[in-house]
DNA sequence: AAAATTAAGATTGCATACAAGTTGTATTTT
DNA sequence: AAAATACAACTTGTATGCAATCTTAATTTT
């Protein structure tokens, strides 16, 4: 393996695992394991695990093994309450920064997110869709917002996956939804129209938390008890 | 000295005085010379620069040394789109979430501020003032909006420690009024009043905002040219 | 038998040695 | 004399060894 990579790989890798929720949340993370996996000695993986850290993918406890981030009903709550307010706030602040070169990546990451529809796993999906929005937080290009942005982020892409298992129902639909959304994003940045950016922020937000509470309560009543779906045990 | 607080020293010196401008934004950090200052081997200093980045106080950059983060024009200009929102946020949760314990601790920080006020020095009075909106974004508890929350309070200290410099004219009056506003955010705090916060946070904003922009442009046309002032060179 | 204490193993934190890369200077070449 | 290259000093990154702390298990005591 090229040798300087080996650092920038473990920390790619263990962004994925955690967003797709291989790695599931509040799990330990082996220090040796990883050093031996990736070939790096204690000291750079450590520096991973305090990178990871900052961004909000990891938990580092002193005296006690790091551990991926928790996901608890507590953050759920303050997810809910903080996510339309920044998500309008990027898409508005990128209608207005975006340069074409950072406009070229957003088409490119939409054609990944649509091919992943159409054929990926729900990881490739989550994956694609989530560097579809980290990309229009590049492009709000605010140091102020990005830190909290892409902790909603990274939960999000968690939550997804927690959420839209149920494979059958309407999902499919919906992301071809959001899908379109995506496009219309695309359209107003390009037009540098931070009002109907800012509003479509509003309407793709409504289209994910409407999935996410709609799993949270399902349609009682008529649908026989006891069929919650169970986080997979692999 | 005690043995496993030097890093924490470390970590506390270098927020202390970054937020105080004793440290210039941009400026490098020495490795060496802070392992030999507080006692430590180049492993946990390094590790502090790593937290520190991750906190927004420092940027680590590849082969070469940690500096203090940058305070641009374009960073300014983000830092007065986003605070306001967030600044807003953070109060309103913080009415709604305040434990008894988190308002006896704002209330002594408040104590702390006010003495700065009568007989501290601009840096206390910044730090002070500091630790105040940092519990009231504790308060609001929100993983979420933390992150980007504290990187406006950093910012907030340090543009502060810049602007407020000329001492004679009406900054006195205001930082007055600024302790004012914090007693009555305390009271809203404690009365769980989150729309009498949210309404507060805007008065708090508006009287920084207006003191940083009249420094920024201040009256011109009859003073005499040429009198900018300079940032101290010590 | 249950609880507590102690000892062994394992894991985390720190220090140091080594390797790789960068920067600045001096010498050489055109 | 100017530019380029090469060498040396310094700085950053990585590996490893040691110390301290925590966890676990076993033995002892009540």
């Amino acid at each position: 393996m090229a040798p300087k990579t080996r650092k920038t790989d473990l920390a790619d890798w263990l962004k994925r695992q955690i967003l797709t929720l291989q790695l599931a949340p509040g799990s330990d993370l082996d220090e040796t394991q990883l050093c031996d996996s990736f070939g790096l000695s204690r000291t750079p993986v450590r520096e991973v695990f305090r990178d990871l850290d900052g961004l909000g993918y990891v938990q580092i406890r002193e005296q006690r093994s790091p551990k991926v981030s928790d996901l608890s009903h507590v953050t759920l709550r303050n997810f809910f309450l903080a996510a339309p307010m920044i998500y309008g706030a990027v898409l508005r602040l990128a209608a207005g920064n975006a340069r074409p070169d950072q406009i070229t990546a957003l088409k490119a990451a939409q054609d990944e997110f649509r091919a992943a529809l159409q054929s990926g796993s729900a990881e490739d999906r989550t994956l694609a869709n989530y560097r579809f929005h980290e990309i229009t937080g590049e492009m709000a290009g605010s140091v102020y917002l990005m830190p909290s942005f892409h902790r909603l982020l990274i939960d999000h892409a968690r939550i997804g996956m927690t959420f839209y298992r149920p494979q059958g129902s309407d999902t499919a639909m919906d992301m071809g939804l959001a899908s379109d959304q995506h496009d219309q994003i695309i359209a107003a940045i390009e037009a540098g129209d931070a009002a109907t950016a800012a509003r479509l922020a509003d309407d793709h937000w409504a289209l994910s938390r409407d999935q996410i509470s709609l799993f949270l309560m399902p349609e009682a009543l008529d649908q026989p008890l006891g069929q919650m779906p169970q986080p997979r045990t692999a």
